[in-house]
DNA sequence: ATAAACCTGACAGCAACCTGAACAGTCACT
DNA sequence: AGTGACTGTTCAGGTTGCTGTCAGGTTTAT
């Protein structure tokens, strides 16, 4: 998943982006709420781990904004006030969960796995394709019985088709699921994903949308 | 396992951490509640051990807090105060388990492994994988009928991996069940420990999943 | 027919990983 | 104190497998 997270904190934010990172999702950090804004203008985010006390003003007006805009990304409160009124405004803001400092970071991985079941429709984090049994948590294929080894950037391209099966994905959104800000790539990078993928889990299951993108098909 | 230790008393709180080190877990060991409950912002822990009267307030605030985090992590606590009212409310406010001080250590040891095996689901203390047997409790590894002997560290390693057996357990993740905070270590260890326990209960056991960490598939 | 878009095999560079070996420290036993 | 077995850590050299790029072929739209 694309994630941004806004945390003033160094060290915290320090160690949520290594951690989160590690687990192969693509972070973008900012310390402030302006950077942060800046950057959701550009980029499209899975998710926001969003704490509330920061240095130009509270996050809780950023997240205000998100969804006035309708922007329905999920968005998790990291915040130290505890106190019950908080986290109900939160709630009412439009967060889907929260976490009251301190927190294991085990749990917030916990959390961010939730959310990513809660992306598709059936909540088990299990998915069956066609002759495809996908565990999403623990990265594990199955085509037709026999297991397929997918590296990580062939799991985030096949993430984010599965997250939106059935419509199309574009080509710009795969992309940018894989890199963030910054690292740009200037080749064909998406369609030799496209082609390992299927190579590895067979040739019918994702179909090219000429000029667009590509679309996974139940 | 990663072991936090919240002990005022600086005799007793020596001769703990000496103890449980010896037995292969990693300890990190805090005097105030501050500072312990700083270090589990960033810090996964398996086990606290949790006195009760310390200087900066009382160790039950702390689990509260714990707890209403959802943070499941499991606590014994440790208190000089026998009172059965204590006693209530400590499990009431969710400590797995209590120890009233002076404690033997080998008691101490008793409910570590005791918490330890609840962390398996089974309970029984007996694992069987492939052609693995192990036996957690006694620290005896089969592999296909003839004994394997495993360090501490080894111990530890395989531990790791067992309680999340199937899924993939991040490289920090074993790092940090094996080094406490502060002492960090720059090499490859836990590749050296990976390999060698490939070589002593089999190489088809342990998965690496590249970039990530290891999985021990059932 | 033509150009644009796409597919895919090949490849070099590189980071991640594996593993044998060396070495100091510890412990039990003499 | 000496000895030998064992452990934890580090290092170096070899191996593996991922990644981005490209070239040349194939498909599609107009």
């Amino acid at each position: 998943m694309r994630i941004l997270l806004v945390e003033d904190e160094k060290g915290l934010g320090g160690a949520i982006r290594e951690h989160i990172a590690s687990e192969g999702h693509a972070v973008d950090w900012f310390e402030t709420l302006s950077d942060a804004s800046a950057s959701l203008t550009t980029t499209n985010y899975d998710l926001i781990l969003l704490d509330l006390l920061l240095p130009d003003g509270h996050g809780l007006d950023l997240l205000t904004r998100i969804r006035s805009a309708k922007n329905s990304v999920a968005v998790i409160i990291l915040t130290a006030l505890d106190q019950i009124s908080d986290r109900i405004r939160g709630l009412n803001a439009g967060a889907d969960d929260y976490l009251v400092k301190p927190f294991d970071l085990g749990e917030l991985s916990a959390r961010i796995i939730a959310i990513q079941r809660r992306l598709y429709a059936d909540g088990t984090g299990m998915l069956t394709l066609g002759s495809l049994s996908i565990d999403l948590t623990n990265k594990i294929i199955l085509n037709d019985g026999a297991p397929a080894n997918l590296s990580s950037r062939e799991w985030a391209v096949l993430e984010r088709l599965l997250r939106h099966k059935n419509s199309i994905v574009a080509k710009s959104v795969i992309e940018d699921a894989l890199y963030e800000y910054g690292a740009e790539v200037e080749s064909n990078t998406v369609e030799v994903y496209i082609s390992r993928l299927r190579k590895k889990i067979g040739k019918t299951s994702i179909e090219t949308i000429r000029g667009i993108g590509y679309r996974m098909k139940v």
